[in-house]
DNA sequence: CATGAATGAGCCTTCATTCAT
DNA sequence: GATGAATGAAGGCTCATTCAT
């Protein structure tokens, strides 16, 4: 049923909250418009209120300053930013963690505040903390997948465990700029590759491949 | 008359050109220094000029502007800031590599305008594009240098050398935050191991370091 | 229909007007309770309406600003605020002046806005006016008293009732203060001694204090 | 000697430091008629800076903002502007008293920015104290003047001194309006009768008139 | 009539840059 | 050349007042 036919139930206009909603958002995305299309610091609120459409003085009425707005756009959404969990038991580790890769960067591909983040990042303290702590759980979250397929004797036997789980951070943290920048279609299943050299010795690879993973479950 | 005809009274004074010189480099030595503690857009030129011991008006005998300062303090340095120069094919390609890293590391370890650069990028698409050069030039140096090693049968048989050489560039960049972190003595090797895998099969690794490496020079 | 017919369902309503009085005053008292606590500068619109719990603009249904809001406070206080009528003629001058201050200050104690005149009177011409004109009758006022007392002989034969008039409301006007700082019980009866000094030689006090009062009336 | 006459030892222009100090006197002379002639809310750094003929940064380097301009002002002036030592053995105690007034009100004649202090006072809980310390101090000196008058049993034998000194006060602080307001010739004269009478009986007045006063000192 | 979101002028302050000395 | 005072544009923010709902 597409909007015309409903017949009653319309409201003339929204009502208040929401609007005051609306307009909120219209702030939050000419916000988020602004700091990555010409940084953080040169975007000022008048510049924020101007392209939402909005008085200056109304910027102050939904956010108590810059810095605050940029936080509500980083609410919740560092986490996602950041590397997503992977699971390394499949047949095919390689394409499982190239669907992966694409899944996620197809999922913060407009997330343009990624370019804004070191900017703040040598002047806020505070979000650097909340970055560096989020940054520190993907850490975790990576490492304790890799205990796990170590546990089964799936990984080099030598592998120090947090240095590779920071070097997939890192590699999947700086990924979406290489794929952008690249023409080439295989670029995830590539970055999938490397990692999986970094972590598996070919052996087990080809024995993945072949086998049953459910016996590693 | 040259300098050298003189032959008193000239102690107390600087040829002029020099105590110029002696006045431009203080002026850069601050920049740097208070770049570095507080960031850019933080230090004013006056800041700078007072730390100089020079007065405002001085700084703009020597500089345009703020950023032409930091400019001349980037150029030749962000060469250096960048990953080296890397020689693939030795007896020990690990221990080789981490040897590399960590001269690289104490090298740069002071280059405190590391942190700098994030937030200029955002605002000065000129400096953004200098570092994109010269990461591009590290990144096809990388590239070639890989390109010898799989000439002569030396890496995976199937590897995406942009990808590698991009991979390895972004670990060396981010490394010196993870070894800072980190009091891991090994942190050169792990991370030379990483790379290594992700380049050579593990075979040749065995096979390199029994062999006589000349042979494949 | 009266509101005397009204038989059921209108008790939780006020009569319009009367809602709307209700509101005005609501209004006033919190107006006169913020300019006394933070200054007029210091209280806006918005801290008036919301103290009296109603919305912004309906502050500008009943005042067309915050200064005729102040107005309201003033009118009529103004005068109640300055010195009394003061009545000379007793048996007691002394003790009568006293207890006229007394019951004064009595009054005013609590004219809170007494505090905030003096910021007003100098960014507001024409409220300058009006407290200047109000002066004035007192000062007349009190002259006129002083006049009469003049004609039955009461006072220095020399004395310029123009000065004596002002020495007396500028007396009186600040008295509250000196009466505040001092825990003398006697503050009232000191305060009039001195001015029947200004006005009346001391063997006219002496008379008076023997008489019947009656007879100068 | 005129200027024209000056042959040698002409600067062509002030020595530096002496120019801040003409540039701040013009700052602090703009302050001044400022405040005086709109208030010192309605007075903004701008304003006083365009006065001065000065940018409005230049304001900031002489003066870390308005109220502290302000307090330049008022530094060494409030004594000043409050009431003046009083003696009060003479054989006129009301000559020599109305002389010293009018030497007083001529003194602060130009200090208009009387007017501009109660404004300040409401906010200002600082300056607050600072005048309420001032007036403390004036308020003793007047009382020990008297003092010494009453031990030479000079005044009323029940004069409450502590009141009287503040009634003295009030009088000279608020003379200025009225002999401002009046063209009465004898205004100085009227005001110190009526002082005089609050401290001495007549026949003291009329004693001193015809005595040594030596005999008093 | 009431509401409270919206407006925008205007204040305070900083700082990159210029320029008279 | 050197100096540092002067400049004034620009940013952050507030608040009296209006107006759509």
């Amino acid at each position: 049923m597409s909007d015309d036919e409903k017949l009653v139930g319309e409201f003339p206009f929204l009502p208040k909250q929401e609007r005051a909603q609306v307009k909120r958002n219209a702030l939050i995305e000419s916000g988020y418009a602004l700091f990555q299309a010409k940084g953080y610091e040169q975007t000022t609120a008048k510049d924020i209120a101007a392209h939402a459409g909005v008085a200056t003085g109304t910027f102050y009425r939904y956010f108590s300053d810059k810095r605050q707005l940029l936080m509500s756009l980083l609410e919740d959404k560092i986490e996602t930013f950041l590397p997503p969990e992977i699971s390394w038991i499949s047949n095919d580790p390689v394409s499982s963690l190239a669907t992966s890769l694409e899944n996620h960067y197809n999922r913060i591909h407009e997330f343009g505040l990624r370019h804004v983040l070191p900017e703040l990042l040598s002047k806020d303290s505070e979000l650097a903390n909340v970055l560096e702590k989020a940054r520190k759980r993907i850490h975790e979250r990576i490492q304790s997948s890799l205990k796990q397929a170590r546990e089964k004797g799936l990984v080099w036997s030598d592998l120090d465990l947090d240095t590779v789980s920071w070097a997939i951070m890192i590699i999947v943290e700086n990924g979406l700029d290489k794929i952008n920048k690249t023409e080439n279609k295989c670029a995830y299943q590539d970055i999938a590759k490397l990692i999986c050299r970094m972590v598996f010795p070919p052996t087990v690879l080809n024995q993945l491949r072949g086998s049953d993973v459910e016996a590693f479950e």
